[in-house]
DNA sequence: AGCATTTCCTTTACGTATAAAATGTTTTTA
DNA sequence: TAAAAACATTTTATACGTAAAGGAAATGCT
C-alpha cells in the first residue's frame, strides 16, 4: 500500500527531475549550438564508433525506432555532419558515420555539454553522484532480470 | 575534471533510467488503456483540480508549451473525457475540466498505473525510494536557487 | 534452383513537443 | 478614451517519436 506510494513518488520525482534538466538543456543546445538532444545523441554514438554504425545498430544503441533514426540522419546529412556509406557485402544495409566536419562539431558540443552538466548538477557532490548513479544502475539491473524472466516465459 | 565526469555519468544514467521506464509505460498505457503518458498527465492534473484549470495554468503546471496543451485537450475533448468551459469574467480564458466519463476513466487508469509502477520499481525498497526521492528533491531545490540567482541577474 | 522467410531501411499516419506568429480580449497608459 | 501594452489561447512550421506497412535484398529450406 504505502510502499506503492513511495515508489510512485520516486517515479514522479525522477520524471520531473529529468524533464527539468532536459528542458534547460534543450534551450542551451538550441541557443549555443543550433542543435537538439536527439541529434547530439546520434553524433555522440557515432563518435564512439569511428568506423560508423549501421542504421539498425544505431537505433538499437539509442533504443529508438528505425524510422526515427532515418529522419535524424537525413537532417544531419543535409548539413554535412554525417554521411551514409554503402556496406560492401550487403546492399540493404547502410553505415552512418561522422564526417570530418561532424567530428569537429561534435567535439566542441561535447566539451560544452560536459561543462554545462557539471554546472547544472553542481548541487550534487561527486561522491553523491557516484552513489546515486550506482544505485540507479543496480535497480536497472534488477529490472532487467525481471524483464528477462517475463520474456523467457513466452 | 573527474567530478565533472561523475556528474555527467549520473545524468546519463538518470536519462537512461527514466527513458527505459517511460518506454515500458508507453507500451502499457497504449495496450491496456488506449492512451498515452501526456494524456494521462493532463487528466491527472485535472483530477487534482475538480473545478478545472485554465489552459495557461495547465501548461504551467505540466511545464509544457501552450500549443502542446491545446492539441492534447482537442483530442481528449473529441473523446468526451474533458470539456472546455468559458470563464465568466474573461472571454480570453477557457477552463478545462474532466467530464464524468473522464473522471471515471482516470480513476481506473490511475489505479492501474500505481500498481504498474510499484511492480516496475519492485527492485527498489520503500526506504530506498523515499531516500532517493528526498535526495532528488534536495538537489532540485539547489538547482532552483541557482536558477533564481541567474534570473535575478537580469 | 526456387520460393517463403527474414532482415534492413524507408515511408506513412499520427501524436507529442517547441518557438514564433496570429487572433481576439483585457488592461494600462498617455 | 484612444493607442499601446499585456494576456490567453490557437495556429503554423518544424522536429521528434512510435507503430505499422512497404520495397529491396539476403537467407534458408526443400
Amino acid at each position: 500500500m504505502t510502499e506503492a506510494k513511495d515508489r510512485v513518488r520516486l517515479w514522479l520525482r525522477l520524471l520531473k527531475t529529468v524533464r527539468g534538466i532536459e528542458n534547460d538543456l534543450r534551450e542551451t543546445l538550441r541557443r549555443d549550438h543550433k542543435t537538439t538532444l536527439p541529434r547530439f545523441d546520434v553524433m555522440s554514438a557515432l563518435s564512439r564508433h569511428p568506423q560508423g554504425l549501421k542504421m539498425s545498430q544505431l537505433s538499437g544503441v539509442l533504443r529508438v525506432s528505425n524510422g526515427n533514426v532515418t529522419g535524424i540522419a537525413d537532417r544531419l546529412s543535409d548539413e554535412g555532419l554525417v554521411e551514409r556509406v554503402a556496406v560492401p557485402g550487403d546492399r540493404r544495409a547502410i553505415v552512418l558515420r561522422l564526417t570530418q566536419a561532424g567530428l569537429a562539431e561534435f567535439e566542441t558540443q561535447a566539451q560544452a555539454h560536459e561543462e554545462w552538466i557539471n554546472e547544472r548538477l553542481s548541487g550534487v557532490s561527486p561522491e553523491e553522484a557516484r552513489a546515486m548513479a550506482a544505485r540507479l544502475q543496480d535497480f536497472a539491473d534488477a529490472a532487467e532480470m525481471t524483464m528477462e524472466k517475463t520474456t523467457d516465459a513466452q
